[in-house]
DNA sequence: CAATACATACCGACAGTCGGTATTATAAGG
DNA sequence: CCTTATAATACCGACTGTCGGTATGTATTG
């Protein structure tokens, strides 16, 4: 294939059908003759040209996921038409509702045999979200009073954790009813230190979405 | 290499030196010819004689792990001086003295480069030690009178996610102060529901261990 | 003409295979 | 109980295909 004028469609090219290929098959299975074989043409060198290594491939189809991300998170955090409490539960809400989803989530499919997704999600979280957007809307809460805590850090840490980890339908699988008396019990673990983020609503948004992605499988 | 008259002395070889290299190095780095230069003079036909892939020892390895750990657990859960609540403080406290504790742990370290380990632990968490040891130790407390929920699988759940991801050293760096505070936030939490499981010498006790792990590093 | 965007031939390391050999266990015959 | 034929096991090591990555060449753009 002859050289493109626009390598940044190249580069593009190549993160879509990376991204597509370890989704599908997963990191560790995923060769870089794969990827080459979707490329329609374009060769090895072209992919060593824009990318260091498959790693470096990796990290920029994560980064680009995070990126996306990152606008709706700034939008959230930003909203001068909503206190603390508010935005903490829209970035609860999140969780089923941010744009890249369906891409990481299908990802996450694969995390038992190539956790290498669930490790930077795990990382993501503790290094970006969590501080830069979890914790500063908690917070806001404490100094507009929608939210009473001491500990806005660890808050912000134990919401991260249960929510990626132990409620994430794709680590441990789970029934409806599993579903919901996990959802039940964050919410009293949640009220026993006085913060009620877990409403009716969002209780039945997430059962909705468990649903869908439980049909996905 | 003659051949060995007791084979599980050479099984029990490779494992032991497949070990020694994963907490080493990792599972990813570690060759097939590292172990083999590891085994004096036994070859590779050895050890595909008696594992049907590197997969496979890493397995047996996490396995024999594992085994060691589920006799501790068993001698515990199954103690008949012990009520339930003071059972799951132990388990609590078997996170920094259970006997494969430091192989565990110095695996764990090459968490970040080789995720293969926290999944493995992840996994097991949830399909052995929550279900078949702290879930009934709950029940037990609820039983004895000793533990107030509602949600015995759904405790178990949680305690196993936080102390296991949110308070592990190795997956989010803390400063003994982030630590504290980690430690004192737990408290409150399960404080929140009634549990008081954090007392002053657990406390102390996990500073403690998580000062000898920080001079590990 | 210099820098960029590729192509292609090639490399070493890797996990895993396979035909072969030496040692041991089994058991039948004396 | 001892020998001897036979089968099963324990192991060897050269070999294979695939992998990620590199070196070098070539055409295109500015």
């Amino acid at each position: 294939m002859s050289r493109n004028k626009y390598p940044e469609e190249t580069v593009k090219l190549i993160l879509e059908e990376s991204l597509k290929l370890f989704i599908e098959k997963g990191y560790e299975s995923t060769s870089i003759q794969d990827i080459i074989n979707h490329l329609g043409g374009l060769s090895k060198g072209a992919i060593y040209h824009h990318f260091k290594s498959k790693e470096d491939i990796f990290e920029a189809v994560c980064h680009k996921i995070g990126e996306e991300n990152i606008v709706y998170y700034d939008k959230m955090r930003d909203d001068p038409t909503k206190n603390g409490f508010e935005k903490l539960k829209e970035m609860i809400r999140s969780a089923y509702t941010n744009p890249s989803n369906d891409a990481v989530f299908a990802m996450q499919d694969k995390i038992t045999s190539d956790p290498k997704f669930l490790m930077n999600q795990i990382h993501e979280s503790y290094e970006l979200v969590a501080p830069r957007y979890i914790e500063p809307i908690i917070r806001e809460g404490m100094a507009d009073g929608s939210i009473q805590t001491d500990y806005p850090k660890e808050l912000a840490g134990v919401l991260i954790t249960l929510l990626n980890i132990w409620i994430n339908p794709m680590i441990e699988q789970s029934t409806t009813l599993q579903m919901q008396q996990k959802l039940n019990f964050f919410r009293v673990l949640l009220g026993g230190i006085g913060i009620d983020l877990m409403d009716e609503e969002i209780m039945e948004q997430y059962m909705k979405y468990f649903e869908h992605y439980n049909q996905l499988k």
